[in-house]
DNA sequence: GCTTTCAAGTGTCATTAATACAATATTATT
DNA sequence: AATAATATTGTATTAATGACACTTGAAAGC
């Protein structure tokens, strides 16, 4: 006879934002079993047992989106005993930003998965557990970065515009700013570099170039917007 | 014959802080058992399959200094599989402050435990597991937290003097403040409430006595010190 | 090739926040 | 009454923030 051990398990599960289509979006997975069937909810799966906390997040980016190397953040853990139906789990919740164009969302249905799909964060379908509060806390957590460090570069090309770059922290906060005081900000910032090239394509004036410099990233402290 | 089940274990552990003998300090306990015994650690345990993260780490915090209601914040889960000999623990951190004057310290031996005490944070024992990371991580998080919300406050009496504020800031922050700005910053922060009390004892000057208005504690927002 | 269109780019002023800095006030003790 | 020790207070300078509107340059249409 088997003894049964009941034990937590413990999982992680990532909050994966990207701007698409001039949207703040976030990619969810419709679940192809119980619970929850048919539900969106965030991808996540289980912690194995050789691989730490960060890998496991990023091998979960990794099988839905096949990107790696991206920024990735350790959120907060939830475990509240009825969040999960039935077992207790316990998940370590990540949020990572990337880039939305060069990827293909991918997914093979032994994972439990019927449809990956990016959603509008403020615009969200019905979701399983408690995938709500996660992804809230995550736009709070953003947000609260955002004013410290530019994080925001991550979801732009290599090569972006200074009115994308704004555009990008408008769709974060939520919010309206303007654009003379948003220059001053970055450039004084000394994380950009500022490009010789132009944008081409496009009827109207071209804008200038700019790439971001990854060595002050790290080391980069005061506040961005409040 | 048994299934052995390689699981993962999931304990919380809890920084406490303090403020005594105008130092910085942080509780450890002495481990009885291997791994690391006789070593000092945090004070840590297993999360009971029916309590929250939350629950299990005031309960910790509760078996060892018998307070609670106190201030605690989730800080960062540790994962790394090699943080723990022999098997796979996850420990999710959570840090406190308190005041020592009105609390004993307290363990029983059933818990693998031979001795707890206060000790400074600048100066620390060799210590069990990553938990040296785990406090130097939860040193730099309180600190930033400072920056935002008036949490030293909770190392302190009901009643003090705003040069007791001061002090606590300057041992949490590790610098010197100036007593004049310092004094313009609380007192404008609205968080604050004057008392018509004074020290009695000292052979000085009294100190006028001010208490912390809790009502604006979470809803307060905006900088201390940078 | 001239005009129109549209986003890109730019500067100042006013207000607020941050910092540096030192003399006076109050009590207890002698 | 003088002394000792800590509490309390303000100003001037500098930096950061926020509000605000016109000029520039390339492409497209005529």
């Amino acid at each position: 006879m088997f003894q049964e051990i009941k034990t937590h398990e413990i999982t992680t599960d990532v909050v994966i934002f990207t701007i698409k289509d001039n949207k703040l979006q976030v990619l969810l997975v419709k679940r192809a079993n119980e619970p929850f069937k048919g539900r969106w909810a965030i991808p996540g799966g289980f912690i194995r047992l050789s691989e730490n906390l960060d890998n496991a997040a990023l091998r979960i980016l990794k099988e839905k989106t096949n990107v790696d190397n991206i920024y990735l953040e350790q959120l907060y853990t939830f475990g509240d005993p009825l969040r999960y139906p039935s077992s207790r789990v316990i998940t370590c919740a990540y949020f990572a930003l990337i880039r939305s164009d060069d990827i293909k969302l991918s997914f093979d249905t032994s994972q439990g998965i019927t449809e990956v799909q990016w959603h509008e964060v403020y615009n969200l379908p019905t979701l399983a557990f408690d995938h709500k509060e996660i992804i809230e806390y995550s736009i709070k957590r953003m947000r609260e970065r955002l004013e410290f460090c530019p994080i925001a570069f991550q979801l732009l090309p290599e090569k972006f515009t200074l009115t994308e770059l704004q555009k990008s922290y408008e769709l974060i906060l939520d919010m309206k700013l303007d654009k003379r005081n948003f220059r001053k900000k970055v450039l004084t910032g000394s994380v950009l570099k500022e490009l010789n090239e132009y944008t081409k394509l496009g009827s109207k004036r071209p804008a200038r170039l700019y790439s971001f410099d990854n060595i002050t990233l790290n080391s980069k402290r005061g506040h961005f917007f409040s």
